[in-house]
Formats: structure tokens, C-alpha cells, sequence
DNA sequence: ATAATAGTGTCTATTAGACAATATCCT
DNA sequence: AGGATATTGTCTAATAGACACTATTAT
């Protein structure tokens, strides 16, 4: 109930869609709501404090519920439906976070099932070693814009490099991309347009360990 | 002071980037803060009520302080850095809005003037009959982040005749994106890109009062 | 040698931009 | 008729995509 002196305050939370790419799938680390409470998987979240910014939140969360560092997060967008938590009235600001799925090890990682291709504002659904998991709140609506802003920020941006570890080759940067988009890219031309970007360099390295002819290592460019 | 069973809430809001094209200018509406209180001109905003979905505090705060309806309006971004508001913490949904000048009559629109031209994240001033204005709180830097969507949308999306009225000639078109990107453009080139792209159609009815010869009316096509 | 993948060369289709020329309408 | 703008035509540069080919390495 509002007191005398001001209106009642909707809650503000901070929700993280950390994704990755793990064999060629795009996948979100999700949580398991606690029995009893809300059922379902969900993006990990917490309540934004009065004195911290929305960055500290994210900081925070990720460090009490995930313990990691991405390595790149962005604003997405903010989501107040009235309806969106059963409980009370909570405002969700999501932030998109990528990280290599190296430093996510025991995570709980479930795939990002893309079920609307081509149409608009889609939904998405989420698997687990082959079960169907169900998203709590709205969270299913709130992954299909995380892929809708991955797939739109793609080409024109490094955030792809952000799931890759330092140094990788064409063919790793190749297998994030078509893991996003959904759909196989033909290998030159992808190989000439990374390139002409400039984005990336080369270390004249290789790799090491697989069968078969060594693809070159290359690392983001550094601004000078 | 937080009660017993809760924490300390931050305040939420809506903020407004009403915008739109005047003589070749890109303008904004602003409102003059009281005095007493914050100094400077704002984007109108007002809290989000606790039962109110964040599209119908937009449209509540439209009714109430701009009575206009925009043609097109979409979720910016979420700002909640701790002193951008000297008296309390308060987190901005804000709005982007864009109406044809036509409708925003009387209202108190400044003129956006982009000072930055070409860096990134890059903050925006404001005058209104040649003088500067004052931006209060943050809203020089979230005027910037305006700038660059509207920039980044112009040439991919509709928006841009969501600033322009029913119907509009093909240089009328032009000037708004001169306008948003700050730079001329060529006539033959544009009018291709435009007619190619399939978004509008010509109506069979020309412009009439002006000197010289009248341009053709254009329409967006409903989409069937 | 062979298999499998890395990397290159060439061609074509599409698109964006520059520039010149023509068409039309008002005064 | 003349002036200003609308509209069209042609050319060029840059880009994206398809496809064939060569290169390299482990087995």
C-alpha cells in the first residue's frame, strides 16, 4: 500500500540473457525457479538496490548468481507488462550478455529453440539434453528480441567476437554466425567479408591438436 | 525509508523524445522546468503508476502535458545512473515519438543541435529562437542516443514518414533525411533507393500553391 | 596417396552514388 | 518565354554471393 506521502513504487529488476554458442547451437544460461514460487526456467535477475546503477546490478548478478564475467553486455530493452510477474508489479531492464561457452563450465545451458523464422515478433523455446523446459514470466517473448538484436547487430558489429575466445579461426567466427542466423553461410565469401572489415588480424599462428590442415589464428583488432 | 518487509524502491518514469522536422531542422519538444526546482528545459516525463503499463504512462503523459497523438512511438532505452536526478533516484524508460510538425502546434520545440559529427556517444545541444537552451538532468547525452537511433533506423525502416503527413512528395521525404543525418543528399539516387525499397506508391494527385512545378503525392503502402 | 579442410581467384547480380539530360508547370 | 523544380537515363564504384580451383597437413 502506497504510504501518505507518495505513490505505491513498482519494483525494478535486472534480468541477464547470457548467451553463448555450444556446438553449433545458440544456447542461454537459465535458472530453475525454487518449487512452490514461480514454475519454470528463467533468466537470472535481481532487484536493482536504491543506490546502485542498472550497470552494479548487472555486475552483481552476475557475480552472486553466475560468477562470471562476460565479455561484452549491452542494454536490450525494458519490459513492464502489467501481468508479467503473478506476484507484484516488476519492471525488468535486460541486459544481453555473451561469453565463450569456455568460462560458462557447469553452467545450466539450455538451447534456444527459434521457432518462427521469418515471421516478426517471434517467441523462442528452450531445451535441455533434448527436454522441452518451460520459461517462466515472459521470457519466452523477451529471447526471441535477444535474438532478434544478435541477428540484427551481426555484421555490423564485433559482438560476435564476444563468444570466441582471444584468438580463433575464420571457421569458429563462421560457426557462431550461422549458429545465430540459423541458416549455413557459404565459406568464401564470409571469409572476404570478415576480412574487409578489418576488424580482425591475423597472429600467424595456427591451430593445434585437430586432424587434418591447421586453420591460421586471428584476434580482434586492438584501437590504436 | 524502506518499511520493514521491503527494500527502498526506486522511482520510475517515462520520458518523451517527442520529435520532429521543422524548416530543415530536427527539433525536439521540450518543457521549461519551474523554477525552484531542476533548472533547464526537458523532455516531458512522468512517473509510472504502479497499475499502468509502461505504453500507457506514455500515453498518459502525452494526453496530459503534449495533448497530441505521435504517429509512431518505440521504447529507446532504460537510463538509472545515480545522480541524474538530484533529488531522488528515479529510472527512465524513455520514448522515442515522432510526429509531423503540422500537429505539434504551439508546442515549445527546440531546435537538436548535433555537435558531435562522426565520434560516438555524443551528447546534443538545444536553442529555440537562436538561443541556447539548458538541458536538464541527463537529457543532453539521452538526446544524443536519439540522434544516433533515429540515424541508424532512417534508411531501414519506416520511420521516417512517420514525420512527414498522409501524404508528402518525394523531396519532402528528402529533407527529413537531410534533416536527421545533418548532410544533403542527392536527388536522383535517393528517389531510386526510396521508389526500390517498395514502401510507398504514388498517389495519381499532385502538390498544388507551390511555385514551379508540382511534385507527385506518395502514400506508404498498406500493407496487404 | 588420400581425405579433409584451409585458403584464393574469378565471375555475376545487386546496390549505391555521381552526373547529365529531359519534362513539366507556374509566373 | 523563362525559371525553377520534377523526373528519367546512363554510367561507374562498391558490395555480396556463387562457384571452381589450389594449397596444406595428418593419417
Amino acid at each position: 500500500m502506497p504510504t501518505l506521502d507518495e505513490y505505491a513504487k513498482p519494483s525494478v529488476a535486472v534480468d541477464l540473457a547470457i548467451m553463448t554458442v555450444i556446438d553449433g547451437d545458440l544456447c542461454v544460461l537459465l535458472v530453475n525457479r525454487p518449487e512452490g514460487d514461480i514454475v519454470g526456467w528463467a533468466m537470472p535477475g535481481g532487484f536493482v538496490h536504491i543506490d546502485e546503477a542498472l550497470e552494479d546490478s548487472v555486475q552483481r548478478v552476475l557475480s552472486e548468481k553466475v560468477g562470471t564475467k562476460p565479455i561484452h553486455f549491452e542494454q536490450l530493452a525494458t519490459y513492464g507488462a502489467l501481468g508479467r510477474d503473478p506476484r507484484s508489479r516488476v519492471i525488468s531492464i535486460v541486459y544481453l550478455a555473451l561469453c565463450p561457452s569456455e568460462v560458462l563450465g557447469g553452467a545450466n545451458l539450455a538451447k534456444v529453440i527459434i521457432d518462427w523464422e521469418g515471421e516478426v515478433g517471434g517467441r523462442v523455446a528452450a531445451q535441455m539434453n533434448g527436454a522441452r523446459l518451460p520459461l517462466a514470466f515472459d521470457h519466452a517473448a523477451i529471447l526471441g528480441d535477444v535474438v532478434k538484436r544478435l541477428r540484427g547487430k551481426l555484421d555490423y558489429s564485433p559482438i560476435g567476437f564476444a563468444l570466441l575466445p582471444k584468438r580463433f579461426t575464420l571457421r569458429e567466427v563462421q560457426e557462431i554466425h550461422e549458429a545465430i542466423l540459423g541458416k549455413p553461410l557459404k565459406k568464401p565469401p564470409f571469409r572476404r567479408k570478415l576480412l574487409d572489415r578489418g576488424m580482425i588480424v591475423p597472429t600467424g599462428e595456427f591451430e593445434t591438436g585437430g586432424a587434418y590442415r591447421p586453420a591460421e589464428l586471428y584476434e580482434v583488432k586492438s584501437k590504436e
